[in-house]
DNA sequence: CTAGGGTTAG
């Protein structure tokens, strides 16, 4: 019965209707009919920026309610098939439905797609060692195709398709998909084209895959749910997601229901897509039609909301688990883990953790390496210690990328002696000998502890053991022998690595850039420009105007705003602190102003000026020494004006340098404190907060005061 | 890889 609905739908939609009122629900794929109200209510209310300091799991319902009021009627409605529950839910029940009082039509079977059995055959080992021979010759089709000549026992189905199996690479397998077919000794059923597929498909061969598919529609071969999820998932894998779609939503065109894990090889395409709410619409289409996903439908929700940093997103997912009782497994926990990494929420992903351990499951590598990750990008040192303590006593695995990963940590940490030691471990170890990965993490580390005998002997130990240096070691490197004024070093390294192969990148020249701003004498200035010139010609260029009193304003901007558009985003802010700070190391300071000026322009400084009613605060923690005195300089002399002009004023004034614990802000708020107290501004250090200086109105409108002794306020 | 879905490094 449903089959002939069906094909009439197809019809309808083949001879171009278009009228919505009158199509069922099935007639095309379940996204177009989604009541979007919903999900862009969710969507608003994670696209925002995520709360300041959003709570862990237990106490989130209760300041965050808003998210769990729109879920609670999800999770009650979804599985009600009372028309009266779904017209409520439905923002567009009428043109949803052909008849309100029948249930929604299923978008999902709930029925996974059984495999036949296969009987045992006594020929397997023959036909195993015949098809390893194959495997291990025969690069010609020639050659291969005689050599089948030579099977062991006779050509049945069964037989044919064990070969099938059993040979590799994908173009042995498609040579004898293709012979098999010459010799019709059978029917060519689905199987046989389904394990040609996935042959293809470890090979990347979507066309080819396509091909067949095209083919079996032609014979009037059945494509079933193996068929179609093979397809999908080639061509997600050769990243053609928009193929994914189309042969997904042929399946509802030519009647033939999704199971689940075609269904969530589809969720896993629009997530790739970063279509977020489509992935929810079909969520929730899944849900309403009863399908309990399974933990790999978590999985791919929880990668797809790590991907965008939502937390909002990776709650839901908890929540979804936790009230459909589904167990997450290791691989679950694992992006899971990833994903409030990359949302930036450590305390949630410690208690993952604890509540993984608690349910019995061991934790692998790639679950290590996320947690060592968090623990090392939010600095927490206690945390990362117990981590490794317990991994130590576990003995929990260990690869490669973990061993990286724990030295990244102890870079972020500035845990010297740990890491020394974690590279001896490496350099004794089996398989996790270090690698270019390995010694860039101890450049890092004994580059921002300014370790500069250590970071050589680590570069030129490098040479002797053959690893070679990327643009990442080499720029640590760099920074590391610039801090301390080591130019000969510098330029000696920076000629070698690029004899080695290095291709300076935007965030190199801006090392080089800074080491330019640190030279002392022109001389070194000199030998440091000229490393730079070989990187990046045009940013000299930029350099040497700026120093030119004649060059004008508009000049600057224009040059400034084309080399700053040719610069790679994360490398934008870095130029413009080194163009301030050599223009304050060498007395320009109206021309400091102006590139700063230029770099709030442009947007490199967001966030730099926050103001509320009750408090205007600078925040300067990205900014270097020279930017951030320029910065202060200038806010003092706006509120100067604001003064003068008696407009009105906060209460509260602030100035945030930050503590230092960050390797780049190190030393602003020292240097920053001895800039206010040069300009006697009444700023002090305040006692409930690190890294932040504060000032009243009172005070502040009285020093301007005193600085504009004579001047008429009116 | 015994016909199909999910997870690791600046």
């Amino acid at each position: 019965m449903a089959s002939t609905a069906l094909s009439a739908a197809v019809d309808v939609r083949f001879s171009g209707h278009s009228s919505e009122t009158k199509r069922p629900i099935f007639f095309t794929s379940p996204l177009i009919r989604i009541p979007k109200k919903r999900f862009t209510a969710y969507c608003s209310s994670t696209s925002k920026s995520p709360p300041k300091s959003a709570p862990d799991l237990a106490q989130s319902d209760q300041k965050n309610p808003s998210l769990s009021e729109q879920l609670r009627p999800l999770t009650k409605t979804t599985l009600s098939d009372t028309p009266k529950d779904q017209a409520n839910l439905l923002s567009k029940p009428k043109s949803t439905w052909v008849n309100p009082a029948k249930p929604k039509r299923s978008v999902i079977s709930l029925q996974r797609q059984k495999r036949s059995s296969h009987s045992y055959n006594p020929q397997v080992r023959d036909l195993r060692r015949f098809a390893q021979k194959l495997n291990n010759s025969y690069i010609s089709e020639a050659g291969f195709v005689s050599a089948l000549e030579e099977i062991p026992h006779p050509l049945t189905r069964d037989n044919a398709l064990l070969l099938l199996n059993s040979l590799k690479p994908w173009q042995k397998t498609h040579m004898f998909f293709n012979w098999i077919k010459t010799q019709k000794l059978f029917p060519m059923e689905t199987i046989f084209y389904n394990v040609a597929m996935k042959s293809l498909r470890f090979g990347r061969q979507f066309q080819l895959i396509e091909d067949l598919a095209n083919e079996m529609i032609s014979n009037e071969i059945e494509l079933d749910n193996i068929t179609y999820s093979t397809i999908i998932t080639c061509a997600k894998r050769c990243k053609l997601f928009d193929k994914a779609v189309e042969w997904f939503e042929r399946m509802y065109k030519t009647g033939k229901m999704p199971d689940e894990v075609t269904y969530s090889a589809i969720l896993d395409v629009y997530a790739n897509l970063g279509k977020v709410e489509e992935v929810l619409s079909l969520y929730e289409r899944g849900r309403a039609s009863g399908w309990k996903p399974d933990p790999i439908t978590f999985s791919v929700l929880g990668k797809m909301f790590g991907e965008t940093g939502d937390y909002d997103g990776i709650r839901y997912v908890l929540q979804e688990m936790r009230s459909l009782e589904v167990q997450p497994n290791v691989v679950v926990y694992n992006t899971l883990l990833e994903a409030t990494g990359k949302a930036g929420k450590p305390g949630l992903a410690r208690s993952l953790f604890v509540e993984m351990l608690e349910s019995g499951l061991k934790p692998n590598e790639k679950t290590l390496t996320a947690l060592v990750k968090i623990y090392g990008k939010a600095r927490w040192a206690r945390d990362a210690m117990e981590l490794w303590e317990q991994m130590r006593s576990n003995s929990w695995p260990m690869d490669f990328i973990l061993y990286n990963t724990l030295l990244n940590m102890c870079a972020d940490l500035g845990l010297e002696e740990e890491a020394e030691k974690l590279f001896e471990d490496m350099k004794q170890s089996e398989h996790c000998k270090p690698d270019s990965w390995s010694y860039t993490a101890m450049l890092n580390i004994y580059g921002s502890g300014g370790n500069a005998d250590k970071a050589m002997e680590l570069f030129d130990e490098m040479s002797v053991v053959g690893v070679q240096l990327n643009v990442m070691g080499c720029t640590c490197l760099i920074q590391c022998l610039g801090k301390a004024r080591r130019i000969s070093d510098m330029v000696r390294v920076f000629g070698i690595s690029i004899e080695r192969g290095v291709k300076p990148d935007d965030r190199l020249c801006g090392c080089l850039l800074s080491v330019v701003s640190l030279c002392e004498n022109e001389d070194d200035e000199d030998r440091a420009v000229s490393c730079l010139e070989q990187a990046n010609p045009r940013l000299v260029a930029l350099v040497k105007l700026i120093q030119e009193e004649e060059t004008s304003f508009e000049t600057i901007k224009e040059e400034f705003r084309s080399v700053i558009g040719n610069t790679a985003i994360e490398a934008r802010r870095p130029f413009c602190n080194c163009l301030i700070d050599i223009c304050r190391n060498r007395n320009l300071h109206e021309r400091a102003h102006e590139l700063l000026y230029l770099g709030i322009l442009f947007g490199l400084y967001p966030g730099l000026h926050n103001k509320t009613a009750d408090e205007w605060c600078l925040d300067v923690r990205s900014l270097s020494v020279g930017a951030a005195h320029t910065a202060l300089e200038e806010w003092m002399g706006t509120l100067c004006k604001i003064v003068q002009r008696k407009e009105a004023l906060p209460e509260m004034f602030s100035a945030q340098t930050g503590t230092g614990t960050h390797k780049f802000s190190q030393g602003l708020g020292s240097s920053f404190a001895a800039h206010v107290r040069k300009l006697a501004a009444p700023f002090r250090q305040s006692e409930e907060k690190a890294g932040c200086f504060v000032a009243t109105r009172e005070d502040l409108v009285s020093w301007v005061e005193s600085r504009l002794p004579s001047t008429v306020t009116a």
